[in-house]
This record gives structure tokens, sequence and C-alpha cells, in this order.
DNA sequence: TTCCGACAGTGGGGTCGCAAT
DNA sequence: ATTGCGACCCCACTATCGGAA
């Protein structure tokens, strides 16, 4: 197929937003397609190439693209083919990025324009049509004619849309409905909702697991015999950092299992050190000092026993039998007290809080469903807004993430009284308070660049955040962690805004 | 008719490896 | 040796659609 049809399905998909016609557009599209073509192009539509990332970014596309085609020609197998080129080039040694961008022009200067426009969003991985894995899972279920969640369920198990793709619209029904667990081939995590407190938690889903929550990273560990692997949570391979998880595994009275945890790095009297020394060590390729520890709570498969639809309280027995030693801390409960004690001993022993989950839940792969509710203690602070940037999307043209400043009235980094910026946010914000901004700001202004207004520092913002971290790129040394807007506080002045030495004290405790 | 689950979009912090400078 | 880019960990929240209640 010509890589322009495809096109005209996505750019006809954009144009719409009800997601019944997206799915008239894209089932109609993938009904067309030859077999060897599904696979890549459900890539591109979901803006998740099946080469992966190939190192291009915002950078190389722009230095790369060449001018354009007066006529379509390319095909679905070129812009394929080039992706497997670019892939095969990536981190292969100096004169790559040379190359790449090489192969990118070669290729772009026979694209149309709006082929180079899709082209760019593809390899950028920002489609932009509204229409994403979910979307394209009802798509594919319209077009092989089976029910959504068959497809659902195989693609998470499967842990890849474009292969399921292909298997639903080329194989037979059984086919489908035959894909599992295996043991060696990741699956989709399952996702927790979010609560304000655990006792809250514990009534939405009544008898409960309440376990801790570490800072740390997502792992899932297979073992088929001696052979161990780790996955992250986007299902990277990431086995040969993590030798000393491989060797936990490996020494479990289990010949196969499947296994769902995190895992983190910890200080000389065992408290978990900060979430930054954990992806230190979690991102290196060469050894490093420090040691990540894992913790597992969930347990998908034993010596040829799928658990993903036993409940929650089975699989704990199961990983309570082969892992006694690693088992992630908890309690179950269906009492909001005892709920609110497990979570204060968490946070006790420095973790981030709790996951409760009810205790008769299979493992949904894949699904952030009410089964599992995470709970964080909540810090809010009210800040000084400093500058705000424009908006991207669906935000163009209206002023948007926010540049946040702590008072500094001793003088520290500054001037007594001046602001010291400790991170910016552009979440919890309405459409009518993006509004508001974009037109009181202006009027403010001291200065502007191309991207951002600087404003006076008089607007006081009550800001809700997990905690700080330590900081290269801010003045205070601190940034915020996951800072959003709570809504903004006229009844404050700028000269009550919270301190930068009052942030600080939460690095430690 | 109203409610609510699922999705997509809008970006935030950091760390690493690597290629270019 | 330093810098900038790209990949990838962690993540919250709002708007919207359309099926469920």
């Amino acid at each position: 197929m010509l890589l322009d049809e495809l096109v005209t399905t996505t750019d006809t998909v954009a144009a719409t937003r009800s997601r019944l016609a997206k799915v008239d557009a894209l089932a109609d599209l993938l009904g067309r397609l030859q077999p060897d073509e599904i696979a890549p192009a459900v890539g591109f539509l979901v803006g998740r190439a099946r080469q992966g990332r190939v190192g291009v970014g915002w950078r190389g596309l722009a230095a790369a693209m060449g001018d354009p085609a007066e006529d379509p020609g390319l095909t679905i197998a070129d812009l394929d083919a080039l992706l497997d080129r670019l892939a095969a080039l990536s981190g292969s040694g100096s004169g790559s990025s040379g190359a790449r961008a090489r192969e990118l022009r070669e290729l772009t200067v026979r694209a149309t324009e709006r082929e180079q426009d899709f082209i760019g969003r593809v390899l950028i991985g920002d489609m932009r049509t509204g229409a994403l894995e979910g979307v394209l899972m009802d798509a594919i279920a319209r077009a092989a004619d089976r029910p959504g969640d068959a497809v659902r369920r195989a693609a998470m198990l499967r842990g890849d849309l474009g292969e399921t793709a292909r298997l639903a619209l080329t194989g037979t029904a059984d086919e489908l409905d035959a894909v599992g667990l295996v043991v060696g081939r990741p699956v989709l995590p399952m996702l927790a909702a979010t609560a304000a407190t655990p006792g809250e938690a514990v009534e939405a889903v009544g008898e409960a697991s309440v376990e801790f929550k570490l800072d740390g990273a997502r792992i899932q560990v297979h073992r088929a015999g001696d052979e161990v692997r780790v996955f992250t949570r986007n299902l990277a391979d990431i086995t040969h950092r993590l030798p000393e998880v491989v060797e936990v595994v490996r020494a479990m009275p289990v010949r196969d299992v499947i296994l769902d945890g995190e895992t983190l790095s910890l200080d000389e009297d065992g408290g978990p050190r900060p979430f930054q020394d954990t992806m230190s060590r979690f991102g290196a390729e060469r050894a490093r000092a420090t040691v990540l520890h894992p913790w597992f709570f969930d347990v998908l498969h034993v010596d040829g026993r799928d658990l993903l639809d036993e409940p929650l309280s089975l699989r704990l027995a199961e990983l309570e039998r082969i892992a006694p030693g690693h088992r992630m801390p908890g309690e179950v409960t269906a009492d909001p007290e005892v709920a609110e004690r497990v979570s204060t001993e968490a946070l006790a022993a420095g973790h981030e809080g709790v996951v409760v989950k009810a205790i008769d839940s299979p493992y949904a792969a894949g699904r952030r469903g009410s089964s599992w509710i995470k709970v964080k203690p909540v810090h809010t602070y009210d800040l000084v807004v400093l500058a705000a940037e424009w908006g991207y999307g669906r935000r163009t043209g209206w002023l948007s993430n926010l540049h946040l400043g702590a008072l500094d009235p001793v003088g520290e980094f500054g001037e007594p009284g001046e602001y010291v910026m400790v991170g910016k946010t552009f979440k919890g914000l309405t459409d009518a308070v993006l509004r508001w901004q974009t037109e009181r700001f202006p009027q403010l202004e001291v200065r502007r660049t191309e991207s951002t207004v600087f404003i006076e520092p008089v607007v006081v913002v009550e800001i809700a955040i997990d905690g700080v971290q330590r900081s290269s790129r801010y003045p205070g040394g601190i940034a915020l962690r996951f800072a959003r807007v709570k809504g903004y506080r006229d009844d404050k002045r700028p000269e009550d805004a919270d301190t930068i030495q009052a942030l600080r004290g939460l690095l430690r405790g």
C-alpha cells in the first residue's frame, strides 16, 4: 500500500472527534493492508514503530528533512525499511548521526509534504490523531470481526499491538484466543488508580492487601529454568543491568516463574535511597557500587500454571511460598484504620506510601482498573509565578506552563525578598484558568522571549507536590517533584509565599 | 437522562550513553 | 573535556466520548 493512502486515513481520523468515526476509518484501512504491512502500519499509527526508538528526535529531524516531492510514491514497506536502517545505525559509533541524517534525507526527498509531516510524527512518536492504542484496538477488532475484549486481552498478554493486529486480521478466532502468557515474553503490567487516603481506598475496594509503595523502578522478572530475564514497565529488557536481581530469582525454589515487583537501592541503614540514586544505578550500563534490591508483590505464573485469573489472595500465598524473603511488606485487611496504620509505617520507613489491592481481584495486565489504588501523601505550598510558556497542541495560543518561585527572605540566593525558581508545572489547569492567565499575565509582563512571558512576581498560586529532589538545574539546588496547580490565591500576598528553606526541608524526612 | 470508565493529550523532574564540538 | 541530544525511568491532571446505569 502507498504511504499516501495511510496518511489520508490519519487525516480523516484527526479531523473528527468522534471515536466511533475514528474506529470506522481505521478499520477500513486495516482491512485493506497486505499481511506484511499490518505490523509496520500499526506501529506508525500509534507513533511507536516496531523498531522502537531509532535515535531521531526533534533536532535530528529538523536537520535532516529534505525538500518534498510533488507526487506520492513511497510505500508502507519503504518507510518500514528506513526505520530498519536507522535502528541498525543507532549507537553504531562515530559518524552515525550523519549516516542517519543521510538515510532520512534520501527517503524524505521522495515524500510529499504531508508524507514528510507524517514521517516526522512517526519518528518523534507524536501522532496527534486522537487515536492511539485504545482506539486502535477497537478498530482492529472491528476490521477482524472479533470481540474488542479478545483483541485487548491478546494485546496485553502479547505486549505487542502490531503482532496482535496481524494475528487478529490474518489468523482464526481460536488463534487469537490462544494468545497467552509465555515465560520469557513480557506482558503489560497492571496499573493503579489514585486515592487521597488509605481509608478511602479500602472503602472503595473492600477487603484488601495494603502494601508498601516503594520509590523505585518497576520490574517484571521471568525465569525459565536457569534463564532469567528482567523487563521494565515499558517491557525493555534490562537483564544485563541487574545481575543481583537475576541471582535472587535464580535462587528461588521454582523452575519457571513470572514475578512483578519494584527495585531500588538502600542506604547503610537499610532505608531507601532517593529515587535519583536508584535511577543512577538502574540506568547505567556498567556496574556500580550501589546494589539494587528487588521486592515482589505479584506472581503471574509458577511452574506451568498461569495465575493471572486467580484471586490476589492465592497469588500472594504462592509468592509467600516461593519468595518469602523478597515479598513487598503489607497486610490484608478490610479495616480503614489498619490501612492507615500500614501507610504510616511505610512512610516512617521512608517509603512513598501504599497500594491498596482488592484481595479477590485477578491480575488485569495493562489495565488501570480500580482494583489497585495507590495512595501517597500530598504537600501543598504557596509559590509565586515568575513566568509562563506558550502552550502546544490544544493549548496553542494559551499561556500554559508556569515557572514557579519560592521566597528567599534572607537573601541566601540573591537579594533578600527575591524569588528562587524551583520548577515548572502545566498540570491541574482547567481551560477557564488557562484563559484567565493568558489574559492576565501580559498585563504584568516585564519581558518576553519567543516561548516565554516573564511577569512581575506578584501572583500567588497554591501548588501540590509529592516532594522535592536535588537539582543541578535550579539555583536553589532543589526541584519540585510532580508539581500541579491547586488554584490561584488572590487572598495571599507574594511576600507571604512559602520559602526555599521550607521546601529544602522536605529533602530529608 | 445522568454517570462514569477509558483514552488521549500536555507536559514536569532526573539519569545515562553517545556523538559532535 | 564538555555539551547537547535522545532514550527512558518516575509521574498528575483535564477534557472528551460513548457505553453503563
